[in-house]
DNA sequence: AACTATTTATAAGA
DNA sequence: TTCTTATAAATAGTT
């Protein structure tokens, strides 16, 4: 366009093409902005060269990404679509999981019937007695325990309470009685059964605390006829 | 830049600043073609009108699509991410319903029950067994239908019977009987009931299928105490 | 990067 | 919108 007249094809001496690049790239750009400005338009251009450099222009109003989304709604074509694809696929898998979940909770709570075949029904009759069966054995058990770990505590009250009977009564009798070995235990009291029967070490108990927290207790697993056990103890330890 | 200067600034005559728009988008794209072509480059140009009117140059070597990965992976940036984001967000809830079902149907099966209290168990419990109850009424209906459909079958067939009796032996007493008005009618049989009790219109019934397709029925719905119904008479027509 | 002869783009008018 | 055209702007080739 200046000093001679060129054909627009491809400038194979590749210095002069990188140069024309960086010279017409520089004008698109102004253009790009005065357009901009001059009409109040938005212009995003994207431009890789030959060498794969990048170069963009927007408009000052705005970002590429904008331009995007503005490009995608007015062409229709969902250009992130094919990034989420596993995704999409994955999303419907567990929406179609999730439908027969709930199928089958519904179904199991009575309603939803009519697509059942009679056998069906009749296996699902047996299934959910079954499971009942199965609840009810572990409710059973659960209030066994219940009542056990009750029964321990009382017996292990009813020992202390004797064990203090008898101490009391020793002590009336013998006035020095205990305060040789355990003196300067008595106010940290530990409850310890080693080996064999409950040996009582010490004696002073905290006042009034024996029945807190025994609510809390009924979710631990309950080993019925072991020795004194870590739960029994516990609750009288606070 | 003809016939006078211009300001870059934006055109307040709005007729003025479209007739702008358009001529200097026509040069812009007519360069970025000429930068195409003589520099072997890719251009992706988006533009958005001052009145939101989209228009857009793209390379003919490429794609709109493949500049938009091309910058992504240039500038580093994931456009995509916000859109990602809401999906895989939207996949973490369904993944946490899913969970939360699968859970609710394992305790209806008598697992996963250490972590219910005990109110919770005997709550399931009352649901369990109110669902069975519903269950068992609604195939309790269905084998009554099943019941009833066999009855109404029964009386169907004896009805016919006792008729074919009847027939058998009036024909016995006047064999010109029922020669005069069914004569054409005889081999293409239909049983029709068209008001009252049933009338029997053809007689020779094809040997031996009686007993067929009676289990397709099944799913049929049942009006109760109807008059003959399309399912009895098309059990003995098939 | 700067220069400049020349081509190209385009503002205003038709 | 398109054409015209005087003029501004862009730029190819050169330095």
């Amino acid at each position: 366009m200046a000093r001679g007249k060129i054909q627009i094809k491809r400038i194979e001496n590749q210095t002069n093409r990188q140069v024309t690049y960086s010279k017409r790239r520089n004008g698109l750009f102004k253009k790009a902005h005065e357009l901009t400005v001059l009409c109040d338009a938005k212009v995003s251009i994207i431009m890789i060269s030959s060498t794969q450099k990048l170069h963009e222009y927007i408009s000052p109003s705005t970002t590429t990404k904008q331009v995007f989304d503005q490009y995608q709604k007015a062409v229709g074509v969902d250009l992130w679509n094919s990034h989420y694809e596993k995704m999409q696929v994955h999303l419907q898998k567990l929406k179609e999981v999730n439908r027969n979940l709930r199928k089958e909770i519904r179904q199991r709570m009575g309603e939803c019937l009519n697509d059942l075949g009679y056998e069906q029904m009749v296996n699902l009759i047996e299934d959910i007695d079954g499971s009942l069966s199965i609840i009810r054995e572990k409710k059973y058990k659960s209030i066994n325990n219940q009542i056990e770990t009750g029964k321990k505590k009382v017996r292990n009250v009813e020992e202390i309470h004797r064990n203090l009977v008898l101490d009391f009564d020793a002590r009336h009798e013998d006035p020095h009685y205990g305060l040789v070995e355990n003196e300067g235990d008595y106010d940290h009291s530990v409850l310890g059964f080693p080996n064999g029967g409950p040996r009582i070490i010490a004696l002073r108990l905290p006042p009034n605390h024996h029945h807190q927290h025994h609510h809390n207790h009924h979710h631990l697993g309950l080993q019925s006829g072991g020795a004194a056990s870590d739960l029994t103890t516990f609750a009288l330890l606070e």
